[in-house]
DNA sequence: ACGCTGAAGTGTTACGTATAACGTCGTAGG
DNA sequence: CCTACGACGTTATACGTAACACTTCAGCGT
């Protein structure tokens, strides 16, 4: 049966000497994982189309059940693995998404990739994930082979100039910690941040507290903006309440040195709450509290942001809002993955909801209520 | 010179003016990175292959310089990325290595990720993430693709099935934190975690501590088995000194437990140190201490391991022994680039130091020294 | 008998790259 | 004057897959 077409078919562009004609097919016993969906073909009595026809499901009215059926075998028997690269030159895609975040070392973050990485797997789709840029230098532009490695983005605001970088690709780009009526990405997720700092600001508020201090991270983006506004637009309307605001670098010495300077000056003038922008400024905050001799939660309240694994390992714990950082990759997954098949994506909020822990406690001097 | 082969098409060239470019063969323009190596070449009135050639770096003697010249202009006009897909069905090698760890929610591993792209960046490869098999579940292997599309494997120990499931994938296989002699893999490498205990025991014995307690991470992980051991073999022949081993879940609360276990009964038989397998057992621990009205240092000192940000975020600090993760993961990304390259891959064993802070004190009950 | 339809397949092609195989044209060596 | 050879290029091909364009054949209504 075979070889009964291969005759004719060089006849004519054939040119060259006269060759010993391919005794051996060499495809199988080749290299270890070198088996072809030919050899598939070979195994179960059919072409290779049909193989790729059964095995991409599109075989109903094409290929016989018993045929289908003898190519998963065979395909089963020889552990054949399509190559992906094949695949990708044939069809233009890619099964593979690019997160861009600023650092993996962020915990959140990590339960980003983490979330996203699982809806990306539910869908047969990979996650490559790219460092900020500053570790890498700007020698070498790791986005150059974006465009041909990946079929979509989901990208941190936080990481601002990799942002900008993509944003000329022309790839599906799904923002994440983002202006919502930012323009450029098919869709935009976040956790419902300025929700979240509501809920502190009414939980302060009801613990009495009046003077509280926002240690607010010096971060140009857009989350930290909203929180900000979020606990002003709390406060602004609440008669003798007096929001003062202390920016912080995004660390727990950072926290530290802020807290310091919100807790100077005479004890009736000083906050009773501090609220911060992450955990790490709420652990700094802790310390500059304790080495000023005064205690958590009698003295000064404080909460924190994120629900970080620290924010139960630091004493006492921390009262914070809780990020579900896995809910907002799965989220931004599941809106590229819409984009890149066609389908309309959809912005999402994810709530956010306050985890109130022993970091807070009424305000020393709340006479009333 | 130019188009003798083509002549016909481009007979308006011949008299128009410079302003009159060929207006796009349908390719140039069509979608947004679609600009091939073919493209290039009719710019730069080459070959296709000639483009290869010069872009490949594999031009000297049969390119002439001005051609070369000529393409790379025109590469750098049209913006052009060579497919990668393409590339890599054509030579059998995806630049790209596969990382398999954990969880990267553990700062450690996001620490090794880190170091391992900047290491593979340096030399134009790319590094693809595995999450752990357990959040996929079993119904999907996340390695059928691996043949195909990486050309090695980083994997941590911790991540047993995973790591059983590559063993027979024939690929270079860089084992972390696993035992040396570990057959099947072309290196190793690890922090030198032996030592580091040491000098957390040489530490403790100088401050007069005998009575240790081991918080042992309830995970059958060489690091953690070298640890305890390397622990245990400092003490054994210190006259006086007492090792107990108190296992405990990998986290705050396991550690928190343990710690609890470990201080119960009379005051004279309580250990004085209480030595972690890691910075989240000791946070645990420094809980437990404090529940019992117990303080650290004073009546009982702590050590972690790893030296994660919690290891500062705490109170006290934590006198902890710091693992250079970045270095670690770098270290394998260049025995696993090494292997790919055909040169033989050397096993490394990185330096960790201990480092001393406010967590550990002279032993309450030191007479002497 | 005729054309039509749908099932069941196969042959062929194109994706973009790297490279082997093949030419051509001067020029140096005999 | 012939031959080798090196510089300079080009053509053709293969990588493995998906999909298009056909072909064959049986069933069926008219």
């Amino acid at each position: 049966m075979r070889g009964a077409h291969e005759d004719g078919r060089h006849a004519a562009a054939r040119t060259g000497p006269p060759e010993a004609r391919e005794p051996a097919p060499r495809s199988a016993a080749g290299r270890g994982g070198g088996v072809t969906s030919r050899d598939v073909a070979r195994a179960a009595g059919v072409s290779q189309a049909a193989v790729s026809l059964v095995l991409g499901d599109k075989w109903r009215g094409r290929v016989s059940a018993a045929k289908a059926d003898a190519v998963r075998a065979a395909a089963r028997e020889l552990d054949y693995r399509p190559n992906a690269a094949a695949r990708t030159l044939r069809t233009g895609g890619t099964r593979t998404a690019l997160l861009v975040v600023p650092a993996l070392t962020n915990e959140f973050f990590a339960g980003v990739h983490a979330g996203a990485a699982r809806a990306a797997a539910a869908h047969d789709f990979g996650v490559v994930l790219y460092p900020s840029p500053e570790g890498i230098g700007p020698a070498r532009d790791p986005f150059a082979a974006a465009h041909t490695a990946v079929d979509g983005v989901i990208a941190s605001s936080m990481a601002t100039d990799a942002v900008r970088a993509l944003r000329a690709g022309g790839l599906p780009l799904v923002m994440l910690d983002s202006d919502p009526a930012d323009a450029g990405a098919v869709a935009t997720v976040n956790a419902d941040v300025a929700d979240g700092m509501r809920q502190v600001a009414r939980h302060l508020l009801e613990l009495g507290h009046r003077r509280i201090t926002h240690l607010a991270a010096a971060i140009d983006s857009w989350t930290f903006t909203a929180r900000g506004r979020a606990l002003a637009d709390a406060l602004i309307a609440v008669p003798g309440a007096r929001l003062r605001t202390e920016p912080a670098e995004l660390s727990v010495a950072g926290g530290l040195a802020a807290a310091q300077r919100a807790l100077a000056g005479p004890a009736a003038a000083r906050p009773t709450a501090l609220v911060c922008d992450d955990d790490l400024l709420a652990a700094g905050a802790l310390k500059a509290v304790r080495r000023l001799g005064l205690r958590v939660p009698y003295d000064v309240s404080v909460t924190g942001f994120d629900d970080l694994a620290l924010a139960t390992a630091v004493e006492p714990e921390l009262t914070t809002v809780r990020l579900p950082a896995g809910t907002v990759g799965a989220a931004g997954m599941t809106a590229l993955l819409d984009a890149v098949a066609g389908r309309g994506a959809e912005s999402t909020t994810v709530p956010a909801r306050l985890t109130v822990r022993t970091s807070t406690a009424p305000a020393p001097d709340a006479q009333r209520r």
